[in-house]
DNA sequence: ACCGTCATGTAATCGGTTACATGATTCT
DNA sequence: AGAATCATGTAACCGATTACATGACGGT
């Protein structure tokens, strides 16, 4: 808990503090399933990472760390006041920064790829991907828009981009 | 030059024996620069990593390397005929994957960030961009599809979907 | 001749990935 | 009760990011 609100945060940190701060309180275990459901559709991030990210930022100060009382004495993890107002400050400050996309189809396409030699798995896992997330869209029918439900949105015209492209090549 | 054929490659090494492929010979510095002008706006590659990765590549043997004459004596490195192959074997292999989309602004956004505050200077990013591969492409017009060609025009779909995103929630 | 900036490279650190390892639970 | 699978966690390695450092060159 020694706090040293110096070190500078990773994208994967403010996932963190973010999960924490949508569920309360959470294990690394519990974070892993969360990210699986949700975010990890197009920012993934490597279940160690959330063992380590949140002993750190709990070194750092920014999450409190209680033990589950049962047989395995699982960590459990919430935000710290200072760890709401580092996510807040983070989700305040804009970012001009663009985005990164890495996709190894569009990569080995780039390469000279024959494009008729990936299309068609391209083509199968994107609309794959189209339809799990209209489901998922549907059930949210007439919610208000929320966060995740915004970044949903956006998954979905992008898969029919990628739709749309890969049926053309294949 | 020890030849060790069994070190797993990683996409940065494919980038890297893929701009070799298209240029013929290069330092670390002229592929810095490549990348910079196409692939890196959407696969960003650290200039660090172009040194120690022509380093490994040499060292797996897929790579040769000279120096120059002149004062700086700067390595020059091309593919092998092993390097080659395997470039050729990486671009024929179909990948089932799909992408990671990194993007800072919607990750925000999922994270309840309001809307207003960070749409107009994503959507200024976004229009500059769109605008930039527009360019591009025009000066492209009539050649036949290439590599970058196609990805170009991915990216402008992509972006075009952005702009629309953006502009909804500004 | 100096200063600033761009070109070029290396070293150290740190985050991320892979591999390993063991406790629980379910099924037969 | 044994096997298989899922839940949960740790450790080691390697790639990637950052920081540093020096050489060349253009302008005043």
């Amino acid at each position: 808990m020694a706090d040293n609100p110096n070190r500078k945060l990773a994208p994967t940190s403010y996932i963190v503090l973010g999960l924490l701060d949508m569920c309360g309180e959470a294990t690394p275990y519990d974070l892993k399933g969360m990210v699986a459901a949700s975010l990890g559709n197009f920012w993934s991030v490597q279940h160690a990472q959330l063992y380590t990210e949140t002993a750190r930022l709990a070194e750092d100060g920014l999450l409190s760390e209680r033990r589950e009382e049962d047989g395995r004495r699982r960590k459990l993890y919430s935000l710290t006041d200072a760890g709401r107002q580092a996510l807040a400050d983070w989700r305040a400050e804009s970012t001009r920064e663009l985005y990164e996309l890495r996709d190894l189809g569009l990569l080995k396409l780039f390469f000279g790829a024959d494009p008729a030699a990936i299309a068609p798995e391209q083509l199968a896992a994107h609309r794959a991907k189209l339809a799990e997330y209209e489901g998922l869209v549907a059930e949210a029918e007439g919610l208000a828009p929320s966060g995740p439900r915004l970044a949903l949105e956006s998954g979905i015209e992008h898969e029919r981009v990628y739709v749309e492209f890969w049926e053309r090549l294949a």
